[in-house]
DNA sequence: AGCACA
């Protein structure tokens, strides 16, 4: 299986992670990445001897988190190719957001195993009452319910593609937008197809800032910037 | 490699 033997999960866990970049940039970093797959709940990573080098991103959605293991596996980061499979126990953010959470008091190692084990089970359970675990396999795509029209995000590119600008947008309006950001490197609007654009950066990551920062923009009221990665 | 909630 592609995610390992971890059933799915709101949560994604993170490994092989740069650990030279600082805590609070890895997790805006890994926010502003993987917010392309959904809402984000919490982002949370820790330099501990044991925790150095991992993060947990958790989604309000485990269609997001499902789409987010496949789509982002390997992908570079700050020079390394991350490693993700769903979380073994549930976040507890998403815990407070059922209502389920209890603050766990300090246990002995013993214990804490016992209770991950049953978390998992419980995991599992939910899993397949839900079916949620359908696109976890690997095989052919299924249909992701994360709102109307909404279609697969496409693979991560260091190409961003955007839509639905008004047709006065020039080119000079969209790099002072976009410039702002690390690894800018040019603009290029479509002469033919007035409304799209292609923008370019140094890589994925640097474009990735870019589309999270900017997705949405409104450069007129009816104009919120849609921005995709281009397809390769 | 390493699964937490500072």
């Amino acid at each position: 299986m592609l995610s390992g033997d971890i059933p799915p999960n709101q949560t994604i866990y993170i490994k092989n992670l740069n650990e030279k970049v600082k805590k609070d940039e890895l997790k805006r970093s890994l926010y502003c990445l993987f917010s392309q797959y959904g809402r984000i709940l919490d982002v949370i990573a820790l330099k501990t001897p044991k925790l150095r080098g991992q993060a947990w991103v958790c989604f309000s959605e485990v269609t997001a988190a499902s789409n987010a293991v496949r789509q982002m596996q390997n992908f570079p980061f700050y020079d390394k190719p991350m490693r993700i499979h769903y979380a073994k126990t549930k976040s507890d953010c998403i815990a407070k957001e059922e209502g389920s959470f209890v603050p766990r008091e300090k246990k002995k190692k013993q214990e804490e195993k016992a209770e991950r084990k049953r978390r998992v089970e419980e995991a599992q359970q939910s899993g397949v009452a839900n079916g949620t675990h359908s696109a976890s396999n690997g095989g052919p795509t299924a249909s992701f319910r994360q709102g109307p029209g909404a279609q697969e995000a496409a693979a991560p590119n260091n190409i961003l593609f955007i839509e639905n600008l008004p047709h006065e947008t020039t080119g000079r309006m969209l790099e002072m937008l976009f410039e702002q950001y690390p690894g800018f490197k040019e603009v290029r609007l479509i002469e033919a197809k007035p409304g799209i654009a292609f923008v370019d950066f140094e890589d994925e990551v640097q474009s990735s800032m870019a589309m999270q920062a900017l997705h949405g923009f409104k450069i007129t009221p009816q104009n919120p910037m849609i921005i995709t990665f281009a397809k390769k």
